[in-house]
DNA sequence: TGTACATCGTTTTTT
DNA sequence: ACGATGTACA
C-alpha cells in the first residue's frame, strides 16, 4: 500500500498544533446541554439523533474541534462524510471559523464519493484499474449500456438502457457485484441483467473508467479483500463522523461499518424522521438499527428547535406521530407562540398559485400585525416539479421574481457535457466515450456509418478510437466531406494535445482555442434557436470557471464530483423548489401547495411501495413543515391539470393529521356559497358529489366535523386513493344515462366514466369505450 | 443528413 | 400539455 501523503501530516499537525494552542473551549459554552453531551461523548458509539433545526451541524463542529483540542486526533486521522458537497463546504467554513483559520488540513472531511476517489486512486491497481481512471457521470453511463444491450441484440425499446443503468446502480447501492449478486435477481431486465451487469463491468475496466456506484463498490471489495489495507485505514481513521446517516445505503453502511470495525469510533448523525430517499437506496433500517451494529452506543437525541414557532413544530410533530418504527423524538422550542399552520383549499391549481402569488406580496407589507417579509424569505416547496409551472407562469405576469432551485445543473448540460468531451479527449485521447460524443459534434458528416467504421478498425488493431480514426483516414476508409473533416479533427486532438504542458499557453486559453478550433463555438453562434446564447452564456462560464484550477486535468478532476451549480445573482427572489431539494434549508415564509391525495403523497409512491411509500411521504411532508420559521401556509386544490387532463382529488390524508389546535382554516376570497358542488351542475353522480363537497368543507368552519371524522380514517387502504382522481372534464360534461352523439358511432347511452374515456351503449354499433372528446350531447347536434 | 410527424411517458435526485 | 425520442421520407 502507498504510504499517506507526507503534505497530510505535516498540514495536520501544524493545525493541530495551533488549535491545541487556542486553549480553552468556549464553542463548548455555546452548547445546549445535549448538544454538549453529543460533543463530549468522543469515544466509542455515538448515534446524535438530531431533530430538524436543533443545531446539528454545530455540535458536529463542534465536535471535530473538540477532538482536535483534546488531542485525541489530528486533523488528517478524523474521517468525516456527508453527503454533498454543499454540506462539506459548510463544515469546512464552520470547523475553520472555530479554530480561526482555514482548514486545508482535514483531507478527509468530504462527500462519501470524494473520499472514495481518494482511496480508490490509491489503490486502483486491487481492483484492475488504473489510478488515472475516468469518472463517466450518468449520461456517458447510460450510452455505454445502450452499447451492450445494441451488442446483446436485445430490442432497447422494451427493455430501455435507462431502466438497465437503474436496476444496476440499485445493485451496486447494495454493494452487489455481479460476482455476488443473489439469486433473487436473476429474473431482472428479462433476465439478462446479471450477464449485462458482469459485462458492463468488465467494458468498464477495459475504459480504465468507473461509474458513481462503482466509487463506493469497490473501495468496499478492496476493504473486504485486503485485510490489510483496511487494518491501515482503520487505524489512520482514530474518529469517524457522519453526517445525515439516514440517507446511508448498504454500501455506504458497510464502508462506514468496516472502517470503524477495530475503535467503534464512529459517531452517526441523523434523523429517522427525514429519511426520504429510500428510493434511491437509503434504508432507514441503517439508523434504526445502529444500537444493535454499535452494542453500547451512547445516544443522545437534539431536541430543542432554534428554527420554528410551537406552532409549527406541533403541526409537523402531529404529523409524522403517524409513522410507526420511529425512534422518537419530540421538538420543542422556547420560541414565541407566533401564527398557526394556515391552511387553505382553493378551486384549482392556477387559483392557488394567484392567491399564493397575491398573499407573498401582501406579506412583503406585513399582514395581519405581522412583520414584513422580503421575496427572499419565501419558499414554495411542491412534491414534483411539474407544480412549479402554475407558479412561474403566474408569478411572471404579475412581475414577481423568483428563482427555481435544482433542476439542471450546470454540469449537466448539454453544451458543458460536450465541451467537457473535448477537454477530456484532448487531455486523455483513449477516452472513447467522449471521443465518441464529439466526433460529430458539431456535425462533420460522420454519420453511423463512419462511425463505425472507425470502431471496426480500432478493434481490430486493439487502440483506442482516435488512434482507430487516425488509422482510418490514413487508409482512406472514410472519404469525402467526413474524411477531410475527420482529418482536420484529429489534426487539431494532437495540436491541442501538445499544448498542454506548453507554459506559452495557459489551460485557459487552450481551451477557448478548443472550443473556438474545432468549430463547436461557432455551431452555437450559428444555431438560430432562442436558446442558443444562454449556451454561449453558459460556455463562457465554463471557461471562467477553468481559472481556478491549474490546468485541464485539476479541472476535470474535480468536476466530475462536483454537481452543483451557486446562481451568484443577489435579486431578492421567492425560491421555489421541490421538497427534496428544500432538506437542510430554513425560511421565514413556507408555502406548501398541491397537497392532495395522489400528488402528495404521491400515487406512484403508494402503489409501488404501500404503506412504507405513505411513511416516506409523510417525512416528505415532515420535512416540508419544518422548513418554516415563522409561518407556515398548506394548500390545496379541488382539481389540477395533470397531463393535460383534469382530475380531481380530496385534500392529502396528510391534512387530516394536522393537529386543529395548531391549525387556523382560511377562506379563499371570491369562494361563493356553494362553491365546490359547482361541479355537480352537470348532473354528476352522487358519489362523486360527496366527494367534491368533502374538498369543500375544508374551506369551512365546518371543517372541524371532519376533524372528529378523521379518526375513522387513520391510514389510507391500499387502493382508495386510485379511485378518488376523477377526470374533471368528464365530470362536468357527462354523466351516466346521458343521450350522447359520437360522429363515427351514431346516437347512444353513457353507461359508465372511466377518467377520459366513456362507456357508450350505442343505438347500432353496441357498447364501445370511446374518449370523452369525441362526444358530444345528443341534442348538440344540429340537425 | 436533416426535417417533419408520431409516439411515449411522464416523482423525488446526489455523486 | 409537453418534451424527448424515434421513424419516415426528402
Amino acid at each position: 500500500m502507498s504510504s499517506y501523503d507526507e503534505s497530510d501530516a505535516f498540514e495536520g499537525a501544524s493545525l493541530a498544533a495551533r488549535a491545541m494552542a487556542a486553549r480553552g473551549a468556549p464553542y463548548l459554552d455555546e452548547l445546549n446541554p445535549a448538544q454538549r453531551a453529543a460533543v463530549e461523548a468522543l469515544d466509542g458509539p455515538v448515534l446524535m439523533l438530531a431533530g430538524a433545526g436543533t443545531g446539528k451541524t454545530k455540535a458536529l463542529t463542534a465536535r471535530i474541534v473538540h477532538l482536535l483540542n483534546t488531542g485525541r486526533a489530528r486533523p488528517n486521522e478524523i474521517l468525516s462524510v456527508t453527503f454533498t458537497n454543499k454540506a462539506a463546504r459548510e463544515m469546512k467554513d464552520r470547523v475553520g471559523r472555530l479554530l480561526g483559520q482555514s482548514i486545508e488540513g482535514m483531507p478527509w472531511l468530504g462527500t462519501f464519493h470524494s473520499i472514495c476517489v481518494k482511496l480508490l486512486r490509491r489503490h486502483a491497481e486491487l481492483v484492475g484499474l488504473k489510478s488515472n481512471f475516468t469518472i463517466l457521470d450518468t449520461d456517458d453511463q447510460v450510452r455505454l449500456m445502450k452499447q451492450l444491450i445494441q451488442a446483446a441484440g436485445i430490442d432497447d425499446k422494451r427493455w430501455p438502457a435507462r431502466m438497465l443503468a437503474g436496476i444496476i446502480d440499485n445493485w451496486k447501492n447494495r454493494a452487489w457485484t455481479p460476482a455476488n449478486l443473489p439469486a433473487s435477481e436473476a429474473g431482472a431486465y428479462d433476465g439478462k441483467g446479471p450477464q449485462l451487469y458482469a459485462l458492463y463491468q468488465a467494458r468498464l475496466k477495459e475504459l480504465n473508467a468507473v461509474d458513481f456506484g462503482d466509487l463506493l463498490l469497490h473501495v468496499v471489495t478492496i476493504f473486504q479483500t485486503h485485510d490489510d489495507v483496511l487494518q491501515q485505514y482503520q487505524r489512520w481513521f482514530r474518529y469517524i463522523l457522519v453526517d445525515e446517516y439516514q440517507d446511508t445505503n448498504v454500501a455506504q453502511y458497510l464502508w462506514l461499518r468496516l472502517l470503524a470495525g477495530a475503535h467503534k469510533n464512529i459517531c452517526c448523525v441523523g434523523d429517522d424522521d427525514q429519511s426520504i430517499y429510500g428510493w434511491r437506496g437509503a434504508e432507514v433500517g441503517n439508523i434504526l438499527r445502529f444500537e444493535k451494529d454499535f452494542p453500547g452506543a451512547h445516544v443522545v437525541r437534539l431536541e430543542q428547535n432554534y428554527r420554528s414557532t410551537p406552532h409549527i413544530l406541533a403541526a409537523a410533530s402531529g404529523v409524522i406521530a403517524g409513522n410507526k418504527g420511529r425512534l422518537g423524538k419530540e421538538l420543542w422550542t422556547e420560541a414565541e407562540e407566533g401564527e398557526k399552520v394556515r391552511l387553505i383549499g382553493h378551486w384549482d391549481g392556477e387559483e392557488e398559485a394567484r392567491w399564493i402569488g397575491e398573499e407573498i406580496e401582501a406579506m412583503q407589507g406585513g399582514t395581519r400585525g405581522m412583520r414584513p417579509i422580503r421575496r427572499d424569505e419565501v419558499a414554495i416547496l411542491v412534491r414534483a416539479s411539474h407544480q412549479m409551472r402554475a407558479f412561474e407562469d403566474r408569478f411572471l405576469t404579475i412581475g414577481l421574481p423568483y428563482r427555481v432551485i435544482g433542476g439542471p445543473r450546470f454540469y449537466e448540460r448539454m453544451e458543458i457535457r460536450d465541451a467537457m468531451a473535448y477537454f477530456r479527449v484532448v487531455t486523455s485521447p483513449s477516452d472513447d466515450l467522449a471521443f465518441e460524443r464529439i466526433v460529430n459534434t458539431p456535425k462533420r458528416g460522420l454519420g453511423d456509418k463512419a462511425q463505425q467504421t472507425i470502431q471496426r478498425i480500432a478493434r481490430a488493431n486493439g487502440v483506442p478510437l482516435v488512434q482507430g480514426a487516425a488509422l482510418a483516414v490514413e487508409q482512406g476508409e472514410i472519404k469525402g466531406k467526413g474524411g477531410t473533416e475527420l482529418a482536420r479533427l484529429l489534426d487539431g486532438l494532437t495540436r491541442w494535445g501538445r499544448l498542454i504542458g506548453d507554459a506559452s499557453v495557459s489551460h485557459v486559453e487552450l481551451a477557448e482555442m478548443i472550443l473556438d478550433e474545432s468549430g463547436y463555438t461557432g455551431m452555437w453562434q450559428n444555431d438560430k434557436t432562442p436558446e442558443a446564447p444562454g449556451r454561449l452564456e453558459n460556455l463562457k462560464e465554463l471557461v471562467k470557471a477553468l481559472e481556478q484550477f491549474e490546468n485541464l486535468q485539476g479541472f476535470l478532476e474535480h468536476v466530475s464530483l462536483i454537481m452543483d451549480n451557486e446562481s451568484d445573482d443577489t435579486e431578492e427572489k421567492v425560491s421555489i423548489m421541490t421538497l427534496h431539494a428544500a432538506k437542510g434549508l430554513e425560511f421565514p415564509a413556507v408555502f406548501l401547495p398541491g397537497w392532495e391525495d395522489g400528488l402528495f403523497p404521491s400515487q406512484r409512491s403508494m402503489d409501488e411501495s404501500g404503506q412504507v411509500g405513505v411513511e416516506e411521504e409523510r417525512r416528505l411532508a415532515y420535512v416540508g413543515i419544518t422548513r418554516a420559521e415563522e409561518v407556515c401556509t398548506i394548500s390545496f386544490a379541488g382539481n389540477r391539470r395533470v397531463f393535460g387532463q383534469w382530475q380531481s382529488a380530496l385534500p392529502s390524508r396528510f391534512i387530516d393529521e394536522l393537529p386543529e389546535a395548531h391549525v387556523e382554516v382560511l377562506t379563499p376570497p371570491g369562494l361563493y356559497g356553494g362553491g365546490y358542488g359547482a361541479a355537480g351542475m352537470g348532473g354528476v353522480q352522487s358519489s362523486i358529489d360527496a366527494r367534491v363537497a368533502e374538498a369543500n368543507v375544508y374551506n369551512s368552519p365546518g371543517w372541524k366535523r371532519l376533524q372528529a371524522r378523521a379518526g375513522q380514517r387513520p391510514v389510507a387502504q391500499p387502493g382508495e386513493a386510485r379511485n378518488t382522481v376523477i377526470d374533471m372534464k368528464a365530470v362536468s360534461s357527462h354523466s351516466v344515462g346521458e343521450r350522447v352523439f359520437h360522429q363515427k358511432f351514431g346516437y347512444g347511452a353513457i353507461i359508465g366514466i372511466e377518467g377520459d374515456k366513456l362507456e357508450i351503449d350505442f343505438e347500432k354499433a353496441g357498447t364501445k369505450k370511446v374518449v370523452a372528446r369525441f362526444i358530444s350531447a345528443a341534442d348538440d347536434i344540429p340537425f
